[in-house]
RNA sequence: UCCUGAGUAGCUCAAUGGCAGAGCAUUCGGCUGUUAACCGAAGGGUUGUAGGUUCGAGUCCUACCUCAGGAGCCA
C-alpha cells in the first residue's frame, strides 16, 4: 500500500489541492465517505481529511473488479483511488473524479458497519463516539479553525515582543482561592492540584522578561453543566509590565481583531460548512473600536432593559453579572464589548483598585457578540506589597503559599496587567456553535471522560 | 449542589392502560447524473434498572441509574 511513495503513475495529492490538477490523473488516499448508486453508475464520495470529492464510476468505463469493489464497499472503509480530475458545475466543490482504479486499504466488514450515519444523531451517541464523530466535515472544519485560532493567538504575541513562558500545570495551591480544583496525591504527604490559571506564575516571568504569555491546558473541577463549560480547557494568557487597564483593553482588542482576521482569510470554506454567517465576523473587524462600558453603565443598561421588559432578571447593583445579563449586554453590540471597573468585592484579590473609586477594580471582561458571553477576563494587578498582603489575609488565603507572589511586590514592583482567553469559548463564538464540546477534539465535561 | 426534561431496534423517533411500529443503517433485488439519492423485499426488541398498582403497563406510582441544559461559579 502506498505510504510516502507510490508505484502508481499518478501523483499523490489531496482533495484540498485537487484544483491544481484539473485534467490530470491523480491518486487520493483516504476513506469512502458516502456511496450513491444508480444501476451501472456509481457515485462514491471520497474523504481524505482535507475535504471531500465525488467520484464517478460508470460500469462500462472501468475494469470489472473496480466497479464491483466500490459497489459493495462499506462506508468509511479506507482506500487509495486513482482517477482524472474534471471540473464540473454540478459538484459542490467544482470538481469530480473520474475513477480509474481503487485499492482497498481496509474494508469495514458488513457485520460491523460504521456506527455514525450521515443523518442526524443525538448528543449522547455522538459524544460516546467522539473518536469517529470528528471525521465528519463539520467537525473537521471546526478543528481546522481551532488550529488557526490557536496559531493566530500565539503568533500575535510572538510577533509583538512577548516571550512564551509556560507555568506549571501541577501547583501547590489554588491560584485565586475560589475555584474547585482537581486534587492529586504528590508523593505521600503533599497534595498537588491541576492549575486553574497560570497567571500568578506569569506575573513572575513578566518581571523577568517584560512581556510574556502562557498557553496551555487549564482545569476546573466546578460542577458546571452548561454549553459554556469544560473541566479541561485551553487558555492563553498575556502579562505585561508597565501596562495599565486601558492598555490592556487595547491589547485585547488588537488581539481579537487579529484572530478573527486570520480566520476570515483562511477559512471561508470551513465557515460555510459549519453554517456561520461571515458577515457577523466581518462586522467584528470593521474599522471602529470595540465598545467599552463601565460596570455602572452596563448596570444601567440592564435596569433599563428590565424596565422595558426585555429581560426577566433584575440586576442588583454591586452584584456580578449573571449569564443572562452577559447575554443581553453582548447582544446589544456587533463587536465584542469590554465591560470594565467591576465592584472590587465581587472580583479576585489580586486586582488593582481604581484610584478614582477604590470600591471598583481595574478589571475587564470581554463579552463576545451574539450572546456568547465572557471569552476574556483580565485586570491590572495589585502592585503594592502591603495592599496585596492585606488582600491575601482578608480573603483567608494561606499566606505561606503566597510568599513568592508577595516577593514580586517586594523586589522592584511595577504596574502590570494581563488577561486570559478561553480558547474553546473563542472557537465557539467564531464558529457560531451551540456548545463548547464541539470546539476541542475530546471534551472533558462533568459527566464525560470517555473517549 | 439545586431546578427542569429525556431514556423504546445499531441510529433518529412513533405507539388513547389493550397484538412492539416507521425512516435511516445492514443484507438481497432494481435504476447511467445521484446530491443525507430513490423504488421493492428481508432480518433486527429483556421498551434504562428494581419494585408496585391493574384482568392487562412502553404508557400509571415509588426508588435508583444514565444523559441533557439551565442556575450558581467561571474562561
Amino acid at each position: 500500500m502506498p505510504i510516502e511513495t507510490s508505484s502508481a503513475p499518478s501523483p499523490i495529492t489531496t482533495i484540498a489541492d485537487i484544483g491544481k490538477h484539473e485534467g490530470q490523473s491523480v491518486t487520493l488516499r483516504g476513506w469512502l465517505y458516502n456511496l450513491r448508486a444508480s444501476g451501472k453508475l456509481l457515485f462514491p464520495i471520497f474523504r481524505d481529511g482535507t475535504g471531500t470529492i465525488q467520484g464517478i464510476v460508470p460500469k462500462a468505463a472501468v475494469p470489472e473488479h473496480v466497479f464491483e469493489t466500490l459497489k459493495s464497499l462499506t462506508l468509511e472503509s479506507s482506500l487509495v483511488v486513482t482517477g482524472r480530475v474534471r471540473a464540473d458545475a454540478r459538484a459542490p466543490s467544482g470538481f469530480e473524479l473520474d475513477v480509474d482504479d481503487v485499492t482497498i486499504t481496509q474494508r469495514i466488514p458488513d457485520e460491523t458497519p460504521y456506527p455514525i450515519q450521515l443523518k442526524e444523531a443525538g448528543v449522547d451517541f455522538l459524544m460516546e463516539n467522539r473518536h469517529l464523530w470528528i471525521r465528519t466535515p463539520r467537525q473537521s472544519s471546526i478543528l481546522r479553525i481551532r488550529a488557526t485560532i490557536m496559531r493566530a493567538a500565539a503568533k500575535y504575541f510572538d510577533t509583538n515582543g512577548f516571550i512564551r513562558t509556560d507555568p506549571p500545570i501541577l501547583t501547590p495551591n489554588a491560584c485565586e482561592g475560589t475555584s474547585e480544583l482537581f486534587e492529586m496525591d504528590y508523593f505521600g504527604d503533599d497534595k498537588a492540584y491541576l492549575t486553574q490559571s497560570g497567571q500568578l506564575y506569569i506575573e513572575a516571568t513578566a518581571m523577568a522578561l517584560g512581556r510574556v504569555y502562557s498557553f496551555g491546558p487549564t482545569f476546573r473541577a466546578e460542577k458546571s453543566k452548561t454549553r459554556r463549560h469544560l473541566t479541561e480547557f485551553w487558555m492563553i494568557e498575556p502579562e505585561v509590565t508597565y501596562m495599565d487597564l486601558d492598555g490592556l483593553m487595547s491589547l485585547a482588542e488588537a488581539f481579537l481583531t487579529h484572530i478573527v482576521t486570520r480566520v476570515l482569510e483562511l477559512h471561508t470554506a470551513d465557515l460555510k460548512t459549519i453554517g456561520k454567517d461571515v458577515t457577523k465576523l466581518e462586522a467584528v473587524i470593521a474599522p471602529s473600536p470595540f465598545p467599552r462600558l463601565t460596570y455602572d453603565e452596563a448596570h444601567a443598561m440592564l435596569v433599563d432593559a428590565h424596565d422595558k421588559g426585555l429581560i426577566e432578571t433584575v440586576h442588583q447593583y454591586g452584584d456580578d453579572f449573571g449569564s443572562p445579563d452577559e447575554t443581553f449586554i453582548s447582544s446589544q453590540f456587533t463587536k465584542p464589548v469590554m465591560v470594565h471597573r467591576y465592584p472590587a468585592a465581587v472580583k479576585a484579590f489580586y486586582m488593582q483598585p481604581d484610584p478614582q473609586d477604590p470600591t471598583k477594580a481595574l478589571c475587564v471582561d470581554v463579552l463576545a457578540p451574539e450572546g456568547y458571553g465572557e471569552i476574556i477576563g483580565g485586570s491590572q494587578r495589585v502592585d503594592d506589597y502591603d495592599l496585596l498582603k492585606s488582600r491575601i489575609e482578608s480573603h483567608n488565603l494561606p499566606m505561606a503559599a503566597f510568599q513568592w507572589y508577595l516577593d514580586l511586590r517586594k523586589y522592584g514592583s511595577v504596574p502590570h496587567s494581563g488577561f486570559g482567553m478561553g480558547i474553546e469559548r473563542c472557537v465557539a463564538w467564531i464558529c457560531g456553535l451551540e456548545h463548547v464540546r464541539e470546539t476541542i477534539p475530546f471534551a472533558r465535561t462533568l459527566n464525560r471522560i470517555y473517549p
